[in-house]
DNA sequence: ATAAATTAGTTAGCATTCTAATTTATTTCA
DNA sequence: TGAAATAAATTAGAATGCTAACTAATTTAT
């Protein structure tokens, strides 16, 4: 069980921690941030944002699935899709439907118009990704996208019950 | 130069990306919002929100430095860092002070509480490492850094480095 | 069959972080 | 010396994403 109340460690704190340029979470925030803002000069001419990008490349794959689908599949939460597929609708990237057979759910669609955006933006993410890795080989890249996943599996895991566990 | 105007390609654009979920850029992102979550159930309960602990680990590593050398050491804008400290000296966890040497500038000090701090919440902060690290070697662990400073390296030169050499 | 639980989506309010533009102070150099 | 450039901090406005609490629809279990 992680983050319980601690006792007073009896060597000094800085002990305790790694660097802070070294620390894994710092490195991740630094690598989302450089990508996204390098991301955003090429979408923007486009009029679309980074957001929205992160909900197109999905619906690109697989149009057509739930809200909730969505969230899950780029690892949002829903409230965050209801305000991101809100931007999308209103700038005619997408349409929502809804059935009869389950009349909680919505389905999200792409217009023509984002359809047609992917030949624009696919490949200025390709470029992206290209540049991000330059000097790595194959087998690099995939060591990093592998050791990123066991992050996210251990952070995961312990999300499970850390609610009840720390009183507030 | 990247992120230019591209042509449009003949073959279909899924073929110019990354699957989604092994972008970089996306892990980076699940990394860094896990580490935050969990950063926060830990330092909420000290009533320090994960934005000003990131601040504060700094500071502990090096007291009396002015805005600006704070705001790189950490990779944050100084807009960012205006807003941050504003919230840490409302909490009585830091104090701002102005030389006649030079006028511009205000350097931050950490106030007892802060420092007292430190001996909380470095440990937690040790713990949410080791747990993200779960399972991995040292080696692992440090390849991981050294692949995401690559990775940071390559996208600082196209993005006019907001984060110049980060140190070893 | 209906009360309880779950699922899908939403709203409200907040934290973090950014870019662009502004203010004030200092330095440079013609 | 004094105008222009640079530097430090700030303000304004926005994007992104969160949690908590809610409504409404459906499923489960008594």
């Amino acid at each position: 069980m992680i983050l319980t109340e601690p006792t007073q460690p009896l060597r000094h704190p800085a002990e305790y921690y790694t660097d802070p340029e070294n620390s894994i979470g710092y490195l991740a925030r630094i690598v989302f941030r450089s990508f996204s803002r390098i991301l955003e000069r090429g979408t923007m001419v486009h009029d679309v944002s980074a957001g929205q990008w992160r909900f197109l490349r999905q619906l690109w794959r697989e149009d057509g699935i739930t809200q909730r689908e969505l969230s899950e599949r780029i690892g949002m939460r829903e409230p965050t899709t209801v305000v991101a597929l809100k931007g999308l609708e209103k700038s005619g990237l997408i349409i929502r439907k809804k059935t009869d057979e389950d009349r909680r759910k919505t389905f999200i669609y792409l217009t023509p118009h984002a359809k047609k955006l992917e030949w624009i933006l696919a490949p200025i993410n390709a470029e992206l990704h290209e540049v991000a890795t330059r000097g790595m080989s194959d087998e690099e890249v995939e060591t990093l996208q592998v050791l990123m996943r066991r992050v996210i599996d251990n952070l995961a895991e312990d999300s499970e019950g850390l609610v009840k566990d720390i009183p507030a």
